[in-house]
DNA sequence: CTCTCTTATGCTCAAGATGAGCATTAATCG
DNA sequence: CGATTAATGCTCATCTTGAGCATAAGAGAG
């Protein structure tokens, strides 16, 4: 390898894979492709064409086909390349390498019941339905047990001088008894989970066959590496509410304070305090009244606000961080 | 466009480029490729090989071996693959896309001295040579009052209903009188910039000569995009500073708490404020005594400090957030 | 051998931002 | 009408930040 002008090489394929979110009755769904029986759901994708000017404009010109909706956001998630994407993979082929470039979009509440999607071939997937343990909002134990128990054996299977840096891998990402985890973390989570052959794509990549109690909780695999995509925006999306307003491209026009506050919590996968999180949303100034009212609450009669567009990216960063409750004050 | 399996399209030509940055006497330097006699540098770039396993373990190594330098720290940073990318690059040939893989390195200062580099087809490059309105740490306002003067100018010859949206873009990427400019930002800098016409790229990439005066004060243009493609590093490395320990990637094994600040200094292009940066990186445990001291302070001497390596991605967010001085107060 | 200059290091203080509760208000549903 | 369900408002103790001041410890000049 030099420092030469670059040159063509061998095949490449590479296509556009879209992770399409959406929230839907506090519930975060992603758009897939129906599987058919038995096999894996799949992320939408489709191949790079000449005609696209720019690479989010092929992405978005084909999503918004499909979905009839209007990406309000869509940004680069990550390139994935390793050769070592699975060999079932069918764009493969004679040992061309594939890339795949995949982008995070967001859309808002319509027609995002689950199960209901704009084509017949696709569906509204729950996403924690892929990572079950990753949904924190009422009753985070039993998850977070099972798994740590598992990976505590994993741990200690480990060569000699790896134990030490695997034990504290686990506890980083998945935290212990007296410490809660990274929202964030969850692709790091899924790919120690992986790497400890808990879920079963690890076995599949190797051609393997997964011990059948590996299946139990480890959450619906997707097509070849789709589930790591998805990992990644979720991972991505967890971080970006933080410091950017991208909550709004979830929501409709008009919506209640605790609406707003479920979507969040439905992306970070924890309960929040909810006058903590009212006044963080005031301060900020990232809402107006519409001067309408929402009676259906169920209780009292809540503000319709509105999003701020013209706050879209002011100055320091505004976004919804806010202070997650104790556990099990969810409701 | 439907959601079938991706298929191969029209030749790709996929090329890794790296952006590797170490920082040099308070300087961050970016190594590029000499250019020859008038002509641009360019950032080291290499085609995607079949026998690379992963994206990144290809980028890897051959950096490492042009460098000789262990590569600490490296990420994906974007997918460059516009078809609007400049006809003057040689890669793209008869019809075919080129897609560009970007990845930031970070190496610590070894032999990073401004003009030397490992190679002799090589230059490390000061980055501010591109951007020199990112540099803050002394007087910001030269800089600051030219470029903001241009994009009024620019802002005010917008078609009727555009002039708004332009005004408030530069206001929040460029600031204003009464605040500072955010210094993630310096690729939405870049791309304002561009747009505005007042980079070269902006005519070289439209086929037109640029006229003089854009030249000014513009920065030092790369090769093809790859401007850009270092705006997005410095924004990106900018960004992460503040929540990963990633600048101790670009010091040496032990330091004084000077050097770790003047560092950081020099990447987020802002004076900090010495005793808040200390307590800072004191309270959170990322650094710890050798025991050791430097003598060659031309003061009192300091102490000499390391990373501690087993906190590296330890809970919340560890790295190098500080609030910048007041101007003026560098030194 | 002091005085001065330079940088290291420590401390204090006032604001602001955060984490956790508690109290009131306003509808709906039997 | 009383119970239930939410919406909204307020308070308080802690942390975290932004800024400035004071002292310590070397090198060099005179």
């Amino acid at each position: 390898m030099t420092l030469e002008p670059p040159v063509t090489t061998s095949a490449v394929a590479v296509d556009l894979t879209a992770v399409v979110i959406a929230v839907s009755e506090d519930t975060p769904v992603v758009l897939v492709r129906r599987p058919e029986a038995g096999g894996r759901a799949a992320l939408p994708a489709g191949p790079l064409q000449a005609e696209h000017g720019t690479l989010q404009a092929g992405l978005r010109s084909w999503v918004e086909r499909q979905t009839d909706l209007g990406l309000g956001y869509v940004e680069q998630l990550y390139t994935f390349g390793d050769r070592s994407r699975p060999a079932d993979d069918p764009a493969r082929g004679d040992g061309g390498r594939r890339l795949s470039i995949a982008y995070l979009a967001l859309v808002p509440p319509l027609d995002t019941a689950v199960g209901r999607a704009p084509d017949p071939r696709t569906a509204w997937m729950p996403w924690y339905d892929a990572f079950p343990w990753e949904d924190l909002r009422s009753d985070p134990e039993p998850w977070r047990a099972r798994l740590r128990s598992a990976l505590a054996a994993w741990g200690s299977a480990a060569p000699k001088g790896l134990k030490a840096a695997r034990t504290e891998r686990v506890r980083l990402t998945f935290g212990d008894e007296s410490s809660d985890w990274d929202a964030e973390r969850a692709l790091e989570r899924y790919e120690l989970l992986y790497e400890a052959g808990l879920v079963p794509e690890a076995a599949w990549d190797a051609g393997q066959t997964p011990a059948t109690e590996v299946l139990d909780g480890a959450g619906r695999p997707l097509a070849i590496d789709h589930r790591r995509i998805l990992a990644t925006a979720v991972s991505r999306l967890r971080g970006k509410i933080k410091y950017r307003p991208v909550l709004f491209e979830l929501l409709p026009e008009t919506f209640t304070l605790l609406r707003l506050q479920r979507t969040a919590e439905a992306i970070s996968g924890v309960a929040l305090h909810k006058p903590n999180f009212r006044r963080l949303v005031a301060q900020q100034g990232l809402v107006e009244d519409t001067g309408q009212m929402e009676a259906e609450t169920g209780g009292r009669p809540a503000k319709l606000v509105r999003f701020r567009r013209d706050v879209i990216s002011e100055r320091p960063a505004p976004g919804v961080r806010a202070t997650a409750t104790r556990r099990g004050s969810y409701p």
